[in-house]
DNA sequence: AGTGAAGCAAAACGCCGTTATGGCAGAGCC
DNA sequence: GGCTCTGCCATAACGGCGTTTTGCTTCACT
């Protein structure tokens, strides 16, 4: 009944090899035949695998989350913990920059052979943030933030640094207000907005970039 | 060489009835063959008047931003320029709300048809956010924003709704974070975060949630 | 009336996702 | 060893897709 969705150890190359042909080539790549042909069988095994091309393009998905995740977990908390929650927001972008196609399908965006979520698939998503929520936490905890609600400020975050990646990958960001500077603006307006002092806010969005470079970047390199 | 865009003149029907697919039947129904099926002809009136499934697709996005800017006039600007610009991203969310396929388009979403935007429809879609820019400047004047940057606060604000609105479109934002409540918490936190008063800030918004009742809800019905 | 262009119907081409059929290899059992 | 039974996949077909070609019709202009 239902597709396989995650065996990794039946057939990793699958979903791997269709991974990189929508990374490299773009939607329109990905096709069951072109899969089939890359990968040097017929259609058929992607069906006996996943049960058609929707369930490969589900399998996905969830790589892609999986993939998130690599990266939410590639940044440590710190005594500083407004400095975390904005290098979790830069980590947000990172991925998406690395997995743009990817990104674009998780996010109801690229409704890919006929593809759309299920309830299931959005759960998955949510629980990858719930390490943002508990960073916010922290910041309440330390009382950088009047806001109480831990969830609603994550959702914040996501909400606000999402909208800049979406614009930002379909290409609406150009200079002078490109994704960059949005960015920094973005991340020390929110800090604010949730009751930081700005100019606390200000040096802990400075801090997690440099973090960025020191932290995030060697645990995006090495491969898994 | 060039598709005819947008000459409503000519086949206004076509383009009128393509959108009235997308919407009430999803992207999966906007096929050429169930297009021209629907308005009566062959396919080729496609190809003769919109060079093909893309242009028809291209001009579809143009309507979707004419559709955006008519929400956008329908706000009124009032002597706080705040409650203005909070009401400005109410409208933004009813435009999607209420066309969310083609919102969806829009948005580098939704690959249809191997469709992809070009630089003149972003530059088209970004000339519709001039508005927002042009509140933004007014709340600077008022003494309202410690922020400089006119546009830098238009795009701060337009990617914050705008990713709100498409968590809300993939069907992430669910009780007790729906996006209803998301968004008031979403809009103070923009004003605060680019230098309103909080108290300031919440009375604006809590107006503009007023006014979007009393102004722009006739304005969303009347018809074209 | 003659001529030109424009618009569209019909059919075909090469894709697509999906399904039905059938062959083949290996496991379990006698 | 032989037998069956099951899972896996190659092949081929089906319907639908966007697109192109061809040619007919219609209509404006001289």
């Amino acid at each position: 009944m239902s597709p396989r969705r995650s065996d990794p150890t039946a057939r990793p190359t699958l979903v791997d090899i269709a991974a990189r042909l929508l990374a490299e080539e773009g939607p329109q790549a990905l096709s069951a035949r072109r899969i089939a042909s890359e990968v040097g069988t017929s259609t058929m095994a992607l069906y006996t695998h996943f049960n058609g091309m929707r369930g490969l393009v589900r399998a996905m998905v969830h790589e892609g989350f999986t993939r998130l995740q690599h990266y939410f977990t590639g940044v440590e908390f710190s005594d500083d913990p407004v400095s975390d929650l904005a290098l979790l927001g830069r980590a947000y972008r990172c991925n998406a920059l690395a997995n743009p196609h990817l990104y674009a399908v998780m996010f109801g965006g690229s409704s890919l052979a006929g593809f759309s979520l299920d309830e299931e698939d959005r759960q998955y998503g949510r629980y990858t943030l719930a390490g943002v929520a508990e960073c916010a936490a922290r910041c309440i905890e330390a009382g950088r933030f009047h806001a109480q609600d831990a969830e609603l400020v994550a959702h914040q975050m996501w909400s606000a640094v999402h909208g800049l990646v979406v614009l930002e990958l379909g290409g609406y960001l150009t200079e002078p207000w490109d994704a960059d500077r949005l960015l920094e603006a973005q991340l020390v307006g929110l800090m604010v907005g949730v009751g930081d002092l700005r100019e606390s806010a200000t040096g802990s969005v400075a801090e997690s970039a440099r973090r960025l470079q020191e932290e995030l970047v060697p645990v995006a390199d090495d491969s898994a």
